[in-house]
DNA sequence: CAGTATTGATCAATCGTTTGATTAAATCAA
DNA sequence: TTGATTTAATCAAACGATTGATCAATACTG
């Protein structure tokens, strides 16, 4: 059963919740014991239980709070009716926004690789709220702003696959971090080379843009 | 039993090797019991003691067939000194020939999940012999050939940058498999649909080599 | 026969879960 | 305000099941 209201975090639930989010992402959900989550969240393995349900319970818990998290970021204000230069503007902003979340924010650190293992469970349960959630509403809005900018219809399939492009490159700097910061020389990433990133995927978004835009 | 199977390596240590990579890019390594590779290898437990001398040993010989299956694609035939265009072109070939092997391949249907846990999963030996042996090398090829085709230095950092990004949106495509189909309305990844991707990403490419080629 | 390969059985360790006891706060009756 | 009772939450301990690993015995092969 999913709780379609996401609550906001408190007490032993939470900590179990945080850890949960913490382990999950770093070791997978197999390779995460329950007396490793409730000793990291300080508490009884029996908490689990006693709160969730059981370890699965715990898990969909701890993707509804990445679907709550996700959620706060990524939201662009859009005017009422915007020129098409602005709809780029918009598109711009907020991924450099998701960049400097992702590839900075401590938050990302612990939600990022939680993701990560989600896709590659492949369509369960959580994943599937996820999508519903955040992904195919983000996504779907991205598309109107795209089409607002380059004219094209929101919906088609060349839109869609674009937009997926534009946002694929900024996850994939996320997903593939350890590779990028090795190849680039980087110890770790500070803003400056959050902002080098964000560069490289809005210069290719102004490129892509430039090169679909009907006259 | 089911021997009707294209087994192109034989013997029990490969058998073990296909059904570890099958299992482990599924489930991932804790997630994956020995019992249950044994069994889709359908062969005894212990042969995986005997031949790879433990899990973790089956879990390395799986990360070094990644390795030489991967190095078999993606290996562009670059002439002695190509002009820009033929660099352009070589790029353009390349990419597509690897959206090809990543979408549609069944080769890379065991092979790319495994390769996302592996990411998962930090830096480890597996991960660090993988990046060595394969994307190093292809990474430094690409920016070499990103150079030819644009006039900038090879090893510059927007070059680099620039490099994982247009590689980034196909990997992401891969990763992401299961959220684009879902978006698309797609049932499954056919020819046509591995199509589509190729031209969206080859568009952005020749988009951002456009954008970044100096005179 | 000698050497390689495979098998079934068994080991201690760890897994997720359940249990009954214990505590502190909330609720009720007089 | 009292004292009794209920409820929510946490705890240590133990449960059966499963894990990776090990080993002697067996089968295959040249």
């Amino acid at each position: 059963m999913i709780e379609s209201a996401p609550r906001p975090p408190e007490g032993t639930g939470a900590a179990l919740i945080e850890a949960g989010l913490k382990l999950f992402g770093k070791q997978g959900f197999s390779g995460t014991s329950t007396r490793e989550i409730a000793a990291l969240a300080d508490t009884n393995v029996a908490s689990i239980a006693y709160h969730f349900g059981s370890k699965d319970g715990l898990h969909t818990a701890c993707a509804a709070e990445v679907a709550r998290r996700l959620s706060a970021v990524a939201t662009p204000s859009v005017p009422p009716d915007p020129t098409p230069d602005e709809a780029r503007a918009i598109l711009d902003s907020t991924l450099r926004a998701l960049a400097g979340f992702l590839l900075t924010s401590p938050a990302a650190t612990d939600v990022a690789p939680f993701i990560l293992r989600l896709l590659g469970s492949g369509p369960d349960e959580a994943m599937t709220t996820l999508y519903a959630s955040v992904i195919e509403p983000k996504h779907r809005e991205f598309c109107r702003l795209w089409a607002l900018a380059t004219g094209q219809a929101p919906e088609s399939e060349s839109t869609r696959l674009a937009v997926f492009a534009a946002i694929g490159q900024l996850v994939y700097f996320r997903v593939g971090l350890p590779v990028v910061t090795r190849r680039m020389g980087w110890g770790r990433i500070g803003a400056a080379e959050a902002g080098a990133i964000a560069d490289t995927v809005a210069a290719n978004l102004h490129a892509a843009i430039e090169r679909s835009r009907v006259p």
